[in-house]
DNA sequence: TAGGCGTGGAG
DNA sequence: TCTCCAAGCCT
């Protein structure tokens, strides 16, 4: 059927079999609940913020009683920072969370509690970038725009390039090579589903499933005879020692108190190293995501000053 | 554009 | 144990 073809013949040599990939997609889809059909687009939305360089795996258990609390963008951002930062938990990477905050009042306050449909608009709001602004406008408001994440660019490397890994990556050149294989309009949100979907459970960095790929007859990188990467391109990233895990260890402390916390609760979270805890202390205090009350305590922002020495 | 930013599971 | 990596964004 020419409809799961690419839109411009010329494009028709860049080699993903669509109907392979269709097919394989509607068994081998994963039953996501930000996939189902009632799920509005600010729901999609927070999960695509969760979803940021976090697995799936994760946010599975958060997102559900998340929307089912905060159901629209103005029932988030009339919730404090606080609450929204002890309800992300141990996601990782909680100025996401902040982020997630400031959208929500943004769209509540300029856009009629309406998610924007513009992925030039969306991208201006916090937190959204390129991925996050195009994730929307296909999957939740149906449009036909390429939408580019690590998983995708994997598979156009291997599959398209022969490549058996991504390039550094190029906004605009990424899009331009989605956008040469993108179907036309309707089929367009869910063939980059399921290119996502194909890289993030088939294609995988690590140890690709070459035999159950759909793809695996005209995978330009399969062909080629699977030719090894080079490693990283990144440098191994390490954590253990670093300030994030510091800045991590004193926000633990922080959400797992109701109350505001003394610097000698958040000496405990990190004792070894005095400098280096300051340092974490004073870059959470800059990002917004601590703040230090008048008698010098410390709290998650927004929160209540329940404690029996705040003066009021 | 390179590097900072959490956390934990898999190999 | 240790390394890699997971639906990125921001400066």
């Amino acid at each position: 059927m020419s409809d799961i073809l690419p839109a411009n013949p010329a494009q028709r040599a860049a080699r993903i079999e669509f109907h392979q990939l269709f097919n394989w997609f509607a068994s081998a889809e994963r039953d996501l609940p930000w996939r189902a059909g009632d799920v509005t687009p600010w729901q999609i939305l927070v999960s695509e913020f969760m979803l940021q360089q976090t697995p799936v795996a994760r946010v599975l258990p958060i997102w559900p009683d998340w929307v089912a609390r905060w159901p629209t963008p103005s029932a988030t951002a009339a919730a404090s920072q606080a609450d929204v930062l002890r309800a992300w938990g141990k996601l990782g990477y909680p100025r996401r969370a902040k982020r997630l905050h400031e959208c929500a009042t943004v769209i509540a306050r300029d856009f009629a509690d309406v998610v924007p449909d513009d992925v030039d608009v969306l991208q201006q709001l916090p937190g959204i970038g390129s991925y996050t602004a195009r994730a929307v406008a296909s999957f939740a408001y149906r449009q036909a725009v390429p939408v580019v994440d690590t998983n995708v660019r994997r598979v156009v490397a291997r599959a398209v390039h022969g490549q058996p890994d991504p390039g550094a990556p190029s906004t605009k050149r990424d899009l331009a090579d989605v956008e040469a294989l993108l179907p036309n309009a309707d089929q367009a949100p869910r063939f980059s589903a399921a290119l996502m979907e194909l890289g993030a459970i088939v294609c995988t960095a690590r140890s690709p499933r070459c035999d159950g790929c759909p793809l695996r007859h005209s995978c330009s990188w399969r062909l080629a005879g699977s030719p090894p990467g080079t490693g990283p391109k990144r440098p191994a990233q390490r954590y253990a020692g670093t300030d994030r895990q510091v800045r991590g260890r004193l926000l633990d402390v922080l959400r797992d108190n109701a109350v505001a916390v003394t610097r000698a609760d958040l000496d405990l979270a990190w004792p070894a190293d005095a400098v280096q805890r300051e340092r974490a202390l004073t870059s959470l205090l800059g990002d917004g995501l601590v703040e230090q009350l008048a008698d010098g305590r410390f709290a998650l922002p927004g929160q209540d000053r329940n404690d029996s020495t705040a003066s009021r």
